[in-house]
DNA sequence: TAGATTGTTAATCGATTAACAATC
DNA sequence: TAGATTGTTAATCGATTAACAATC
């Protein structure tokens, strides 16, 4: 029963990592919809791989099924909860509020996963004092007094690019344990976590593959149909 | 019966594509400051990777450098642009306007890569009619005749949850080839390519990222187990 | 028990890295 | 030419898939 945190820890691949918010969202879904008991086959369905994939990623932390039944969906969602911090209560500031910081302030991307907002900041004068979704915007040069005060775990970049880098910095110094980066500059994790979020480089990606797609018609149809 | 389309068309991995945009951003970086020349050696650094992978990425499009010489900045950053259609003029239609949908209109993610916004969406009556950013806001109800007539490339899908899948499948219908998607629903590609955004997922995965940091300092202070 | 499905080891596959010949 | 750096093949590494014994 010797859970594997300790001395000896396994490491994670970056590729596993990567799926276990995916298989909190499916888990989710199967638990509002009040299904009780899953396999690594229906997983590996809604996952689009194989159900050995499956049981190899689950088994990294821990044997959370049972054999010749499967797993519990309330189990399992609890499990991969508590692996992805759900119910750690993570504190997220939110520094630059432009549209994008905005929208991420009213979206519920961040209950829904047990990151409760604490503060807004900006550095136009126009907007500091002005409430929005229940939180007055601070003034950038309170920023350090109030990460001193109130240890936030993440601070959501949503600066201009042109500030970026140094914002970072001073969000860093100030003790935050998390980036979660919306300028399109490429943070590098120091001392902090960095998530970099590039929502461009998923509409390159698209603009690929729709590109690569047409070729194929081009080439398929002799150019007379597209 | 060939499958292969054209004349040996090779099979790029999603790996390699993945990086695509990113080797867009830093060029156009390296290609700003006005750098005329770069090597594998140096991109490699900028993308945290090896020289080697740097060539082999490369080397699926063509062989855009020179032995001895390296890599032409303007050169390669046109051939990449290229090959991730930021020549293409694709169109975009942006379908949902809550706030994230106005975020994305306003901000520069589709110019600076070749992506016009051509209009925007909703149902709400309240604000169709209205223009924000240059657009006038239509109604749903027009979808199907606009993308009849000014086919779109690309729909970007920032609409409820709720009514996420039957709108993608009216978009797949009304004939847009690709579907850059915000919502947190899991379109898989049907006709039309899909690329799922999932901020939801790359926040959890710092949530993740953090708690594995912080259980690395708990045990090295006091050995404790979470 | 018999059937089912996990947990885990072994085999396969693909991606990354290393090496070096080609050549600017 | 000599030096540099690519393009490309070969070796390594890691991730995915397959197989099956364990066991509920």
């Amino acid at each position: 029963m010797a859970r594997n945190v300790g001395k000896d820890e396994k490491i994670i691949s970056e590729a596993v990592i990567n799926r276990l918010p995916r298989y909190f969202r499916f888990l989710s879904e199967l638990k509002r919809a009040g299904v009780e008991r899953t396999s690594s086959t229906e997983l590996s369905e809604l996952m689009g791989t194989t159900a050995s994939q499956v049981r190899q990623d689950l088994n990294c932390f821990g044997g959370f099924g049972q054999q010749g039944y499967g797993y519990s969906v309330p189990y399992l969602y609890d499990k991969i909860s508590t692996i992805l911090g759900v119910d750690r209560d993570y504190c997220a500031i939110i520094v630059g509020t432009g549209n994008l910081g905005k929208a991420l302030a009213s979206s519920p991307v961040f209950e829904k996963r047990g990151v409760h907002v604490t503060a807004l900041f900006d550095v136009d004068e126009a907007v500091v004092g002005k409430v929005f979704f229940g939180h007055r915007i601070k003034n950038m040069t309170e920023l350090e007094d109030y990460c001193k005060r109130e240890k936030p775990d993440i601070a959501v970049l949503t600066v201009p690019r042109s500030v970026a880098r140094e914002t970072a910095e001073r969000l860093v110094s100030a003790g935050v344990k998390g980036i979660w980066n919306f300028t399109n500059i490429e943070l590098s994790p120091g001392k902090a976590m960095v998530q970099n979020v590039h929502l461009g480089d998923t509409l390159m990606t698209l603009c690929y593959n729709i590109g690569k797609n047409e070729n194929h018609y081009d080439e398929e149809a002799t150019g007379e149909e597209v």
